[in-house]
DNA sequence: GCAAGTTGTCTATGTTACTAGACAACTCGA
DNA sequence: TCGAGTTGTCTAGTAACATAGACAACTTGC
């Protein structure tokens, strides 16, 4: 057996095979084709659909175990890693630059934006008087188009009016903020508790029925003190990783 | 000598050096460091800088001249090709379509647009009285964003009014002549002459002072064989290959 | 417990990439 | 005409890549 069928696939000259392999299968855990969990096909299968020697996509696999995408188990598979984003919970916490910092790209999608009055609890939060007007916004923010949390932040509508649409122009709050002039704030209170995914989860953050889920209330404040934003978010508990620094 | 200090750049596992060099020679050529027709560093120059050997350059200029990009002549040096888009005279004949087949992406960028009066030469082009008021057009032509050609084309005012304004929007004259419902049309003759480019040529082309311009004239006509555009356009040279398959 | 299937490791072999050095063939300007 | 500088070609050696086969170590389901 000399003959050396190389791969089927379009060719990149200059390119190792193992490289292509681990392009090819790195691609297949970014589209959903193999999912956070899943357990890769057999070595021997992947040589044969890549038409290479196993010893070839031992390379692959390995370079990809090295960066943390997949973990293999010797007798049982290769699986894919759910990498868990570090999330720091420190006085300055920004979901575009935490996100960024794991070298994930950050994005934010607006789902809804209201004004709406303050109910006790989060009037308390904002140390306003309930009833008062406050603008709601309701986003999404993914890293690298995966769906890391779902949340609902709220400003007092005085201070930030149509904050809604200045969101979903800018998709980040600390652009919106600065928008309205507030050149820095910080985190003044994080509360963090766990629950189950819903169906409102399981749709946004694209969960498993019965995941887990981390339920943050935050308190953000600007250089006087003076709480700016409350927020409530959801995030997809496998896909991150708390930690708080003190 | 056995240290092998490989490249001082980043990295890319799994990509031959050849394919690195010759990817960062690439670049140089796309964003001008090295410009059309000029000499690129000399093999052992440019081995150097990379920090490889002068064989490794050797094979990657060697896949730079098999895609066309560069010459190399002995004994002088190895220059940066000026690749020429194929430009076939054909009965169907249009910018884009030919410009898209070279692999490259066709825009159209509007100059000026004007009402004027048909002279005795457009005038018999086109088929009208002398005088007859037409819509002139002004237009600049690029591939990949590098200018190809400026020219300008005439239409019966009457049959197109507003052609100017139509242009402007859709940047191709086939989509113009479209919304005036002009299915199809042919193009029934076309001249060309070479000419030294003068100043308004270098500017609009990016030309050098004293190179050549090729003048196409030409008239298209519809199913019918009635004129309905005749232009006059100024192509660079050095950036096509006409040819007329008959 | 056992068999089937998995990953991990070993040896072996051929091919390709890269380096190294030398020289030929050629261009160009002094 | 000459010499410096260029690309083209050759030989040679080392390292990395890729294939091939065999077996060990382990997991899982029956």
């Amino acid at each position: 057996m000399t003959a050396h069928p190389k791969s089927n696939a379009a060719e990149p000259a200059g390119v190792t095979l193992w490289r292509r392999v681990a392009d090819g299968l790195e691609r297949g855990i970014g589209d959903g084709t193999y999912a956070a969990h899943s357990r890769l096909p057999g070595e021997i299968e992947i040589a044969d659909r890549f038409g290479v020697n196993r010893h070839t996509v031992r390379r692959a696999i390995a370079a990809l175990a090295e960066r943390g995408l997949v973990r293999a188990e010797r007798g049982s598979g290769t699986y894919v890693e759910a990498r868990r984003i570090p999330y720091p919970i420190r006085t300055r916490t920004r979901f575009s630059e935490i996100v960024g910092r794991s070298g994930r790209e950050a994005s934010g999608r607006l789902i809804a934006g209201a004004i709406e009055a303050a109910d006790r609890d989060i009037a308390r939060r904002l140390e306003v008087k309930p009833g008062t007007e406050l603008v709601r916004i309701d986003a999404l923010r993914q890293a690298d188009g995966v769906p890391i949390c779902v949340g609902t932040s709220w400003f007092s509508a005085e201070q930030f009016p149509g904050a809604a649409k200045v969101y979903a122009a800018k998709r980040s709050i600390t652009k919106t903020l600065a928008h309205f002039g507030v050149r820095d704030y910080r985190r003044s209170s994080t509360r963090l508790v766990a629950a189950i995914a819903d169906a409102s989860d399981a749709m946004w953050l694209n969960l498993e029925r019965g995941g887990a889920v981390l339920v943050v209330d935050s308190i953000d404040v600007d250089q006087e003190g003076r709480p700016v934003v409350t927020s409530r978010a959801r995030f997809a508990a496998e896909r991150v990783e708390f930690t708080f620094d003190s």
